[in-house]
DNA sequence: ATGAAAGCGCTAACAC
DNA sequence: GTGTTAGCGCTTTCAT
């Protein structure tokens, strides 16, 4: 690795020079800043990381958390994330929390020692579930900046980036009443989880505002655990007059309009279905499934804004939550 | 921040000898290692990442790149070396190329500064169309060590894993000829990669090889910019007596099973279709998609084990190709 | 216009 | 058993 010390020797010229004149001080004479930056470039030189880092104490390095890299969802924050970050001058250290307390609470603790400006996480389902929060403290309490997003967590105060997950669902709801659905079941794998509840929270409501729905809500919530294709069965054979569904994760949906074409209901004639689905399932459906989009590639640009912004001003600011818009997009599974 | 500096103050000794003590030095009397730890513990000491890496030379940091965090095979692969780096030690920096050269090469100079003590990748498709490969010499040359997985280039001497891409189509195509398939399509949407090639040429060599087989071969190449959806329809219309497929890529083969599942061709009495998919696409599929196994786990998890012996080894040994082992998988849309 | 020296946080060879 | 010192690669203040 070439050194400013190799580079000065070379020169026969000191250290300090070659550093002031690689940063263009105005102390150094022109023909010397050329001479450097000459030599410099013909030794391929790069400033190292680590002495960068260790004497600024700043890194450019954003620790992100994720709870799953094989949920697609996931993948495309951190896809998003990385984009961003990479334009705005920052690596990225990846960490994949699986869904686990413990694995989160290393990950952090293992950044959290100068190897990063600052976190953008969304929370695990163990985390969510035993509702835990001391190891995210601790990180904001030794004054590194966090943005949560999707996953977050009422009690933490920090920067967030959330969509509407109460709103989403209660529009989607009142579609499919407008289109006079009778009997709509909700069904979800993410019931355990803020985002899943309060997605399910809006589909009750919807219900509960139309005076003319008679039936009670059918709330299906599917674990890990479950095959899903039998659930999915189940539900059709346990709501036989079912006209509407409501799949508030990712590939409940899908699995949905699969088995209802299989048995033979006619799709959106005589059954509707919406899913939370990303775009990349629709190849994989006929007809396509109508979804709520989260616009997943904003939620991670914006996390990333919001942290940049954070570590860009010294003084302590109020902490924002952004909002990003979410929307519902008819395809061939609605009327 | 902790620093050894606060903890020599505070218990009035020298930096030096904190140090020690907690590094359990011999040097150090029993009780005094005792008092440091005890302080270390309760101030919640950390070590300084960046003072740490700049003295030894070590980031305990693996760049990885690869093209595509939304194609599952590569968010497994990540996964899988997220999983194995974590277990060893080591942090993961991502970048994601994009498919990219200029991205690649941007990401491989920018973290070759000191940032990463070595390099996993997967070449970009650009790359390999363009067939550059000065970038990666580059970073080869500088002293950085390379892992080079599934995507890989024969010029370049350095570690790598693959798979027996040739060997696992050819076997593919073995079978569906025993089956007794007359008319056998494969389906690429990575014909100007390496894998695909190698792919393609095993389907080919199997055909080859069968005196029996009176049909010319047929490879159908998708790009991304086609409708894969499209492209499947025409497959069907050009050859209507089509008894076998063999989808070389992650979605093609469950596209071609809905698509022929529509048309009315009983799967798998009078088609069979194989597909190179992960098993995530099967609860999408009816009935189960066969597939070739490509063991991504282990893809992943032993880019790192070779990382790793590398950096653990002073002196420069052969370079090693790991090949994992695939698996054709029979499932309901083969006999 | 250039250089010497200190210091970021840490380790380790070398005193005492 | 503990402290002093130098040095990893860099920036920056302060001399010259």
């Amino acid at each position: 690795m070439v050194t400013l010390k190799h580079l000065a020797e070379q020169l026969n010229v000191s250290v300090s020079t070659v550093s002031k004149a690689l940063n263009d001080s105005p102390e150094i004479g022109k023909d010397t800043i050329q001479r450097v930056k000459e030599l410099a470039k013909h030794l391929n030189y790069q400033p190292n990381k680590m002495a960068l880092s260790l004497k600024s104490n700043k890194t450019n390095t954003l620790g992100v958390i994720i709870p799953d890299v094989l949920n697609h969802f996931f993948a495309k924050a951190l896809y998003a994330i990385e984009m961003e970050a990479t334009k705005q001058g920052y690596n990225i250290i990846t960490c994949v929390s699986n869904e686990l307390l413990s694995k989160e609470e290393n990950s952090l603790q293992l950044l959290s020692n100068g190897s990063v400006d600052g976190f953008i996480m969304s929370i695990a389902e163990e985390t969510q579930k035993k509702n835990k929060t001391e190891h995210i403290s601790r990180v904001l309490d030794r004054g590194l900046p966090m943005v949560l997003f999707d996953r977050v967590c009422d009690d933490l105060e920090c920067d967030k980036v959330i969509i509407d997950d109460f709103g989403a669902a209660y529009e989607a709801t009142k579609h499919l009443l407008n289109e006079g659905r009778k009997h709509i079941v909700l069904i979800s794998d993410i019931e355990k989880l803020s985002v899943g509840k309060l997605r399910t929270n809006g589909y009750l409501k919807a219900l509960q505002e139309d005076a003319s729905y008679k039936q009670e809500p059918v709330v299906i919530s599917v674990t890990k655990a479950d095959d899903l294709e039998e659930v999915v069965d189940h539900l059709f054979d346990s709501n036989k007059n079912v006209d509407g569904i409501l799949s508030v994760d990712n590939t409940s949906g899908v699995v949905a309009l699969h088995k209802a074409l299989k048995k033979g209901y006619s799709i959106p004639e005589k059954l509707s279905i919406i899913g939370f689905s990303d775009e990349n399932v629709l190849v994989f459906t006929e007809p396509k499934l109508s979804t709520i989009s989260q616009h997943t590639f904003d939620i991670g640009k914006a996390s990333v804004k919001l942290m940049i912004d954070r570590l860009n001003q010294k003084s302590k600011t109020e902490h924002v939550t952004t909002t990003i818009k979410t929307k519902l997009v008819l395809r061939g599974t609605t009327k």
